[in-house]
RNA sequence: GGUCCCUUGGCUCAGUUGGUUAGAGCGUUCGGUUCACAUCCGAAAGGUCACAGGUUCGAGUCCUGUAGGGACCA
């Protein structure tokens, strides 16, 4: 018999299995024509930082979805992988660089930049996958991609190619949050508001006539920075206005620049009730102003540098800082009489993330994606539910973002990123323009578009665009993947290739098919360590080959994918985009179902984030808890409705005192200083505790974060495992052999049902992704039914040499079905057990023995046979659980000893009697109770205890022991509870709109409760009769 | 400003298309070292389902409004 431990021990067993499984290849998947494929691919995590438990949970569900369909016979793919995540990498890298060394990447350039952030990304995409791998995620590792690697730049390249050619990318301006500071633009999610002290000017423009001489007439209005009336260009009021209405449409002179600028009426921009209740207008250096510029076709005059400074714009103020330039508009204005006042006020300001200094509403050019088409067809896939969202309620976040039908600003001004793949010029005269393109004898026809001849077509076109000054042409060139010869031609001939790269989401867009080696349709993806096969032709089309000369079969068995697990804020920056380029490039979708899970937030409600400081590593919790505590208390918290909040602590490595987690301590950083440490509140020990922002010192005593909510999930691997140990050190002398369930005890046909109910209810919970419920169902079954009442009752049968064999090999069935049961979701252990199991019991089954396989992991799912489920047998079974409790409730009552044996009678009609009798072995050992007799003529013995059932009175004689004060007002407020529920209920049954209008079996359910109710009450009463 | 979500015993949350007596874990109280498990076993206490209206024979569940909390988009 195997040596098994009295407590479950995860570390040696996890570190074992990951090994094992992945040596043995079961979580590789290729294409087989005799499975059905199941595809997930991971919203791959950007390389910024290690994960945490919002990954832990995203990656818990779908490694569960991945090996239960694994297990139901399913080819199972789970495609691993990781972001290059541009801004937020290069980010972090400058940071370091800057607060380590303190140089900027100008300092370094971009080659050396980029090599940098390579040497981060190698070392976090490796800790990342080791998360994953420690989570027990079931991937296929051999399939790891990065966006960054040559198989995605190929499908990058070709869907910009594309999409250059088809016209839908485009060159234009917009507004981005410029951060003079570092001089690059940054993403909206990584700009953050900050109240400051500051002021609150109000000016006015003198209202000029046609001929631009002033009129008597002005306009006030109030700004927070008077530098922008360098690029007003109009001044706006509400349509409504009455003070204002007469001006509309006339001008108003700006002093500073001398400019002439309209009146406009506008009531998105314009608030009445705000201040004068007219605002100037610059498009170019506001939002709000710039989509009002739009609207209005207003000129739109950009006045500052890239470094903050005030341009040519700006006239007089050119060259000034943009925050010396205020003063000294203001103090212009006032010299030049149009000062009307100062307040001081709080004003919320956009600071970067990155560098902490105020950013800049700036106008520059970028590339964008046309949406129009594209949007739409992403709309229609899921109205016409080609692609269908869990729970239901997030299409429409989905759909009312696609359909703003924004066009798709795809250009970033950064170094680590796909670089633009597109080669351009400056021309003045577009019909000369040609010469500069005759070594690849380009043409431009007479519609304008250019040609060449058809050995580059397929991949070279090329366009003009507007150029950055009036009158000038930019001849543009976009070549697809693998052309490096003429990349260096385009140079040669004096061509640029564009320094911006791509939006980190127009490479993520193509993950579903990128990964699965689009656009080669010729060969299979490249294994990890295998080179991606050269020189793909580049036909844009990219049909699937006709002739036998190879076939990407990867992506023709896996692609679409089956379904897409990831969090609500993703919807709109990848879901909607995956489905676009999807439709886009393979002309079907991406997946069919999208799966959308809670967020974890940190115990002060703030969702956890890799930027905030409050991620906590999975790893922590593991190691404190174990992986198959954390997957399972994780996964039964992920409900449909409800945000998971966790808060955690760190444990006091001096004297396990858990000190809760606050703000203060996510944001403590070292700053140069010592390496933050906290002191315990009750041993007065410190100590230092992991963070995103720094390593603890070596040697330095660690606090390790600890969250009590995962005792859940430990306390019920131990009792699996405890339940198990109990069976295996019960099965010397197991041997296999058919059963026949008709035959088998009331305790086995119970447990049969019952697992038989609750392997279906976990099977139709998991279809729905409800696996907050399919956990609990599991939990429910094992420690409520199985190990209470089941194991309880087999114990005498495994002591007794003529039942052992039988209630030995239900036992072993019975676990085998629950492991597997609980693979999905406890890997570990579940598989750890099934070796255990599988020493004495190689051999299982119920009506035929088969041999167990090889690991849990790919054992078939449970599919238990329909005539196991007995509903009948149940309630009676419920009726012995009711009898049983109610005499524990009279031994708790009377304070009688575990030891001392009770007697019980039971008055009940016949037929009852019998049953009971037929289990009264099991009174004894589960109440410690002898059954003396049961029947209808059953008188109450003197001075007993009692307790009524719905078609049974029990009683328990206890001489000496009753208090018959204590007793009958036990017994009365019994009977005044049943008379209140009978009251109820005989008031429904009166309501004659009851009767009439519910339907037929909720009215009879309700007379039998009632029946029921009084049959109890009459029982009581007669107790109570008997007790005067 | 728009959209969505949440408010159920001390805490954290379930509650499927409205239908018998609203459930669980933790915590609390009482009692337990019977040869699987004290990360355990047995028993118990504890809820006018945020508030106000409405629909309905019937509302924790559907509708409207109010208050508070949160998320996403602008």
């Amino acid at each position: 018999m195997p040596e098994i431990a009295k407590t479950y021990d995860p570390t040696a067993v996890q570190s074992r299995w990951v090994t094992h499984w992945e040596s043995a290849g079961y979580c590789f998947a290729d294409p087989n024509p005799d499975r059905e494929p199941h595809t997930i691919m991971i919203p791959l995590p950007n390389v910024t930082g290690a994960l945490h438990m919002g990954h832990c949970l995203n990656g818990t569900l779908q490694d569960l979805l991945t090996r239960w369909r694994r297990m139901q016979g399913r080819e199972a793919l789970w495609m691993p992988g990781t972001d290059h995540a541009g801004i937020a990498t290069q980010a972090v890298v400058e940071r370091r660089m800057l607060e380590e060394e303190g140089i900027t990447r100008h300092d370094i350039g971009r080659e050396a930049l980029v090599k940098r952030i390579w040497a981060w990304k190698d070392q976090y995409e490796q800790r990342i996958l080791n998360q994953l791998r420690q989570l027990g995620a079931s991937c296929d590792w051999r399939r790891v991609r990065f966006t960054l690697d040559d198989v995605c730049a190929r499908a990058v390249r070709r869907t910009f190619f594309r999409m250059f050619c088809d016209g839908l990318i485009y060159r234009g301006k917009r507004l981005v949050n410029w951060d003079p500071h570092l001089q690059t633009a940054v993403a909206d999610d990584e700009v953050f508001t900050e109240e400051i002290d500051g002021h609150f000017w109000t000016f006015h423009y003198p209202v000029v006539d046609d001929h631009g001489q002033p009129t008597e007439q002005f306009i006030r209005f109030s700004t927070t920075r008077p530098e922008t009336m360098l690029g007003d260009t109009a001044v706006c009021v509400h349509p409504a206005d009455d003070r204002y209405t007469d001006l509309v449409g006339r001008h108003v002179l700006v002093p500073l620049t001398g400019r002439r600028i309209p009146v406009i009426a506008d009531a998105l921009l314009a608030d009445r009730e705000l201040g004068t209740g007219a605002v100037k207008v610059t498009p170019a250096h506001d939002p709000n102003d710039y989509a009002c510029g739009l609207r209005h076709d207003l000129d739109m005059i950009n006045i500052l540098n890239p470094d903050g400074t005030i341009n040519a714009a700006g006239g007089e103020f050119a060259g000034m800082d943009r925050y010396a330039a205020r003063t000294a508009v203001v103090d212009r204005m006032e010299q030049l009489g149009f000062f009307d006042g100062v307040e001081e006020r709080r004003i919320p300001i956009k600071h970067s993330d990155r560098s902490k200094t105020p950013i800049e509403p700036f106008l520059s050019d970028q590339w964008f994606v046309k949406m129009e088409t594209l949007a739409q067809q992403a709309m229609d896939a899921v109205q016409d539910g080609r692609v269908r969202i869990f729970p239901q309620r997030y299409t429409r976040t989905y759909l009312d973002w696609l359909g703003e039908k924004r066009d798709w600003c795809i250009s970033r001004q950064l170094w680590w990123g796909h670089r633009i793949p597109v080669w351009s010029r400056t021309v003045t005269d577009r019909a000369a323009a040609m010469d500069h393109l005759a070594f690849l004898n380009a043409r431009q026809q007479d519609d304008g578009t250019i040609t060449f001849p058809d050995d580059l077509q397929p991949f070279v076109a090329a366009r003009f665009a507007e150029g950055l000054r009036e009158g000038e042409q930019l001849l543009l060139v976009c070549v697809d993947a693998g052309h490096e010869d003429i990349e260096r031609q385009l140079s040669d001939a004096g061509f640029e290739q564009d320094p911006d790269v791509l939006d980190t989401w127009f490479s993520s867009a193509l993950w579903p098919h990128a990964t699965l080696g689009w656009p080669d349709r010729r060969h299979n993806p490249p294994l990890v360590g295998e080179a991606a096969v050269p020189g793909v032709s580049g036909n844009t089309e990219s049909p699937a080959p006709s002739d036998d000369s190879g076939r990407n079969e990867v992506l023709d068995y896996f692609y679409p994918g089956s379904v897409l697990v990831t969090s609500r804020d993703i919807i709109t920056l990848w879901v909607a985009r995956m489905v676009l380029t999807g439709l886009y490039n393979m002309g079907d979708v991406p997946f069919r179902h999208v799966y959308i899970h809670p967020k974890i937030l940190d115990g002060l409600g703030q969702t956890m984030s890799k930027s905030k400081g409050n991620g906590v590593d999975p790893l922590d919790l593991i190691d404190k808890y174990g992986t198959d505590a954390v997957r399972f208390t994780i996964c039964s918290l992920a409900g449909e409705t409800q945000d998971v909040r966790l808060p955690v602590g760190y444990e006091c490595p001096h004297c396990q005192a858990v000190t809760p987690q606050t703000r203060e301590h996510q944001n403590l950083k070292p700053l140069g200083g010592e390496t933050p440490s906290i002191t315990c509140g009750a041993c007065g020990g410190t100590f230092q505790f992991p963070s995103p922002w720094f390593s603890p010192d070596e040697g330095a005593p660690l606090a390790r974060i600890v969250s009590e909510r995962f005792e859940y999930g430990r306390n019920f691997c131990n009792k699996l495992w405890n339940a198990c140990r109990f069976a295996f050190l019960n099965l010397d002398g197991y041997t296999p052999a058919p059963l026949e369930p008709d035959d088998l005890p009331m305790e086995d046909r119970w447990i049969l049902s019952r697992l038989t109910a609750t392997a279906d209810q976990v099977t139709t919970l998991l279809d729905r992704y409800q696996f907050d419920q399919a956990t609990r169902t599991i939990r429910d079954f094992t420690w409520n039914e199985f190990c209470d009442w089941y194991l309880e009752m087999v114990k005498p049968r495994l002591r007794d040499d003529t039942a052992r064999p039988t209630a030995q090999r239900v036992l072993v069935h019975t676990i085998d079905v629950l492991l597997r049961l609980l693979h999905p979701f406890a890997p570990f252990i579940t598989e750890e057990l099934w070796h255990t199991l599988g020493q004495p019991a190689p051999q299982r089954g119920l009506t035929t023995v088969t041999d167990a396989s090889e690991s849990v992991m790919i054992a078939p799912w449970p599919q238990m046979p329909a005539d196991l489920r007995d509903e009948a047998l149940e309630k009676r079974f419920e009726r012995l659980q009711e009898i049983i409790v109610a005499v524990r409730n009279v031994r708790s009552l009377y304070q009688i000893g575990p030891k001392e044996r009770l007697r019980l009678f039971m008055r009940c009609s016949p037929e009852v009697a019998r049953q009971m009798e037929a289990v009264a072995d099991h009174f004894d050992h589960l109440s410690r109770t002898m059954l003396e007799a049961a029947g209808l003529d059953v008188e109450r013995p003197g001075a007993s205890a009692n307790f009524s059932l719905d078609d049974a009175d029990g009683y328990i004689p206890l001489e000496g022991l009753i208090d018959l004060d204590a007793e009958r007002q036990r017994q009365q407020k019994k009977a005044d509870e049943l008379r209140k529920r009978i009251a109820t209920a005989e008031k429904k049954l009166s309501n004659p709109g009851f009767l009439k209008k519910a339907p037929e079996n909720v009215v009879r359910d309700v007379q039998e409760t009632l029946s029921s109710l009084q049959g109890q009450l009459a029982g009581v009463e007669r107790i109570i009769d008997e007790l005067q």
